[in-house]
DNA sequence: AGCTACTCCTGGTAGC
DNA sequence: TGCTACCAGGAGTAGC
């Protein structure tokens, strides 16, 4: 699925054949992904425009539109679990799972691709118009194992589900926060406002050399969906050492992975490698033995 | 505040 | 073979 690292290579690979192409025609399958507006009102505020740049936030694409020169518009994509966008020469066929194509100068389109219709590309003013709240992204400088420490303390919630939470940090999914709480040693259901300043500062670690592992792969494909913009699947999978090995060993323990349900989440864990948290004694339990299930 | 469940979607697959 | 049931998942939302 793509997150900040699959998003982040559509986003570099986007930029050379679209930057400086004028949208000539947009075809919409499905008003949904140009919601909400409707696919004429989507049409009419995208054709003429010339893309002066692509770039990303999150897991957000964003594609900056200009008139005669002048400012007009961004295009805000979300791939969510399917989505792809990929240049074709203008008469290629769409294909089933096109949702929307936009027919640039050059003689070329991009398609966007999204079998279970979840992506989106909406048309905005301005980006901050319609990007939700937003943590800092993992890879800037925003994020250092300081602050990462600071904001665990700063609220009482499981591990994983806040690393999912965008609003906390910018960019993480499912996969790379497995893989990230797995390097760092520590286990999803870890309450953050119990991590020492040293494993905060592993994890600070783990996410970034994750994430630039993956971007050096041009991320992940472990299914038919991410491609990368030139049509190759990332390499990144290979390296995974816990997302998707359920019931296989370890490679640093050899202890047998098992998955389990975090927050409606497949979550991957070592049990050895990622000790199981004490759970945390609430205020009438003070005194007495702790109950581990 | 933080949790859980539900929704949106479809292709793939497990089970019968 | 052919059917049904369920699963995957990012993010938004509702309810407790």
């Amino acid at each position: 699925m793509p997150e900040l690292p699959e998003v982040e290579t559509v986003a570099r690979m986007l930029r050379e054949p679209l930057v400086g192409r004028r949208i000539e025609a947009a075809w919409v399958g499905w008003p949904r992904a140009v919601a909400p507006l409707g696919p004429r009102a989507f049409s009419n505020r995208v054709v003429g425009r010339t893309i002066r740049s692509v770039g990303r936030r999150a897991k957000y694409l964003l594609l900056e539109l200009e008139r005669d020169g002048l400012p007009s518009g961004w295009l805000v994509g979300h791939l969510r679990m399917s989505g792809r966008l990929q240049i074709f020469p203008a008469a290629s066929d769409r294909g089933p799972y096109c949702r929307l194509c936009l027919s640039l100068t050059g003689e070329q389109s991009l398609h966007f691709i999204d079998v279970r219709k979840f992506g989106r590309l909406r048309h905005a003013a301005r980006p901050e118009l319609v990007l939700p709240a937003l943590g800092p992204e993992p890879l800037g400088e925003g994020f250092s194992a300081q602050w990462l420490f600071q904001a665990l303390r700063g609220r009482r919630r499981q591990l994983k589900p806040l690393l999912l939470d965008q609003s906390f940090l910018a960019g993480l999914g499912n996969i790379y926060v497995d893989e990230a709480l797995f390097s760092a040693g520590l286990h999803p259901l870890a309450s953050s406002d119990r991590i020492s300043r040293r494993r905060a500062a592993a994890l600070h670690d783990s996410i970034r050399s994750v994430l630039t592992a993956a971007l050096a792969g041009n991320g992940s494909s472990f299914d038919a969906f991410y491609r990368t913009p030139e049509g190759q699947p990332g390499r990144y999978q290979d390296q995974f050492l816990i997302y998707g090995r359920d019931g296989r060993p370890c490679r640093r323990c050899g202890r047998t992975i098992v998955k389990l349900a975090v927050g409606q989440r497949g979550t991957h864990v070592c049990t050895k490698c990622q000790p199981k948290p004490r759970l945390r004694l609430s205020a009438g339990d003070r005194g007495r033995r702790p109950v581990n299930r």
